[in-house]
DNA sequence: GATATTAATGCAATCGATTGCAAGTTGTTT
DNA sequence: AAACAACTTGCAATCGATTGCATTAATATC
């Protein structure tokens, strides 16, 4: 026993009258080591409570069965994710890394160091790394690409290569979202959203196919710089689309948070939502289901999305090949465009 | 330089011609180093971009500077966290403790160990447990008080000095909820919510000493047990409320997201909120604002929360007295109560 | 100039588990 | 009975940084 009498490897091997090494081999079931042995020291940790430390066997192995999760805030727009979206794939990220026995490190991009590299695996907190987010076409994830880091990207396959990125097939969600509002009878559709961020900018390019495919217009005009908040979509609304003015009739918002915000200050101003204006966002998050009117959206598998990339990753550490994919999207349709 | 070339405390101390001990202290900015000596060390280090091993050094000094938060998730109630309440609270710990040096270690209960005391402290993966959500009286978080895990709950304090709580005070949040409807004009306000959970008993305690102070009387055929999710506001409104039997004019849900849930079916029935029946929840998400009618609440101040479970823990690592603490709430009147 | 102080640095043990290699046992074959 | 193979186990080095104690160098004191 130690200072802080916590049972060491060497007292099991003691109280079993074998070597630490044997035990050590005893405790992880290596068939080198006679059954009644392993037995004999099986029960004895169990019996006297012993957990190995991972921090020596993690010196020693040089894993450290730790997987770093980097969430990109954006720093501007405010301090507090609001997006629910964030939480359901971290959960699921949560879950699926302990099923394959690895804990898991989280961090934000708001106060957490620059250089990931150096302080995830260079000084071995972690094997990998899962990246929700690219944002603004961030640097730091680019630069990343050199390293021996392996690491997996939520987002949106930029350059060819370059690194692994598991996401929503956002391009095709964006084409789904606004061909439904042209099915619903919409002919002048604003788009709500910072296409600055890559997946936002694939949603835009979907908009756009489907705009074409129906022969419409593109109207910059109805195009609108909007954060990732209800707050912004409610006043990007207020503030650059006199309604009136450019008789839109449908909206596309980027994400259902901004949706949201758009829809209040529809509903604010008694501008009838579906008849007048229908709105479709995208992410499907809890909340949309219940507003009113309920909201139309583009559902994202946030659980898919976690499985796949704790296995890409796992995958690449194990130095398999991978590759990006994209998950599948659907129109989820509620009352927001249902006319 | 190790076989993975990266560089060690060994390789610095050899350019910098000293011993490794020196040059183990020269970074630390020991003093009794000579400076010219440190400066010499750590410009080497820097140059060479060298990261200490922090797994070898956890090892030696017995120190993880990780930090482990368990979220708890209702295993029954279904998979995902939809509350955004989580992951605020969690935005802000992450943050706070990178802010003092800890990594994060995240898990939820779904799948993790239930032996926090062996997994996280025995086995050296973390120096303290911060615990989010009591859940329904969970008899792990009762059992740890008498390890020596340093550890802080979200939550209600219970059986006195047993230990640490931080949290809302609920009991004044629910009062002050009720209040405010019977403000409104209300005189038969249903309460929904699971009283299984710590805090929301404290919250339905302040629902009865709301009423009582207002000479109303306690009915319990206006309790309906409800979790923590906006289907289960939804369902049980419209399977146990009966609206025109009951005749009831007001609502105390015990989260946002449940009040949401109440609202939707109410808008189905064409109930008018809040003329027939004022509504408030508690929380005050980032949604509760952009819905139609804004939904009205009792804010629990997140951020300070977040701040304070962390400032408490590691003061406790420290050996340092601490006691548990609750924060004040306040209510946020929005549209769906004001008449 | 000799000794007492103080300032810098180095030696070597330590944290606890893992593992290559050697050594000891037991059993098999001829 | 010798020779060899197949099992089991133990020795001792290793992972990389930290730190108590000893030692050397520099400065002060008489």
């Amino acid at each position: 026993m130690n200072k802080k009498n916590l049972m060491t490897l060497a007292d099991i091997a003691k109280l079993a009258n074998v070597s630490t090494s044997t035990a050590s081999r005893a405790l992880r079931n290596n068939p080198v080591i006679k059954q009644a042995t392993r037995d004999l020291v099986q029960g004895l940790a169990k019996e006297h409570n012993f957990k190995v430390n991972v921090t020596a066997s993690k010196l020693r192995t040089q894993k450290t069965n730790t997987i770093a999760v980097v969430v990109m805030l954006e720093r501007k727009s405010g301090q507090v994710i609001s997006d629910p979206f964030l939480m359901e794939i971290l959960g699921t990220i949560a879950d699926e890394l302990t099923k394959f026995g690895y804990d898991m490190l989280l961090t934000t991009t708001k106060t957490a160091t620059h250089d990931w590299y150096s302080y995830y695996y260079e000084s071995k907190r972690a094997d990998g790394l899962i990246i929700i987010g690219q944002g603004e076409h961030d640097q730091r994830v680019e630069s990343l690409a050199s390293t021996k880091l392996p690491f997996v990207v939520w987002g949106t396959e930029i350059h060819e290569n370059s690194y692994t990125t598991i996401g929503s097939d956002n391009r095709k969600g964006g084409f789904l979202a606004v061909q439904h509002l042209i099915q619903q009878g919409c002919k002048r559709i604003a788009f709500l959203g910072d296409i600055n961020h890559n997946e936002v900018e694939q949603r835009w390019l979907g908009y756009q196919d489907a705009l074409k495919e129906a022969n419409l217009p593109i109207e910059h005009g109805l195009q609108i710089k909007t954060d990732f908040t209800s707050n912004d979509g409610y006043s990007k609304l207020r503030d650059h689309l006199l309604i009136e003015d450019q008789g839109i009739d449908g909206i596309f918002a980027v994400s259902d948070a901004i949706a949201l915000g758009a829809s209040k200050y529809l509903f604010e101003q008694k501008i009838e939502v579906p008849q007048k204006i229908a709105i479709i966002g995208f992410d499907d998050i809890a909340m949309s289901e219940f507003c009113s009117p309920s909201l139309s959206t583009i559902k994202q598998n946030t659980a898919a999305g976690g499985r796949l990339l704790v296995k890409i990753l796992l995958n690449k550490i194990n130095q398999q090949p991978v590759k990006s994919q994209l998950l599948d999207v659907e129109v989820v349709q509620r009352q927001s465009s249902r006319r």
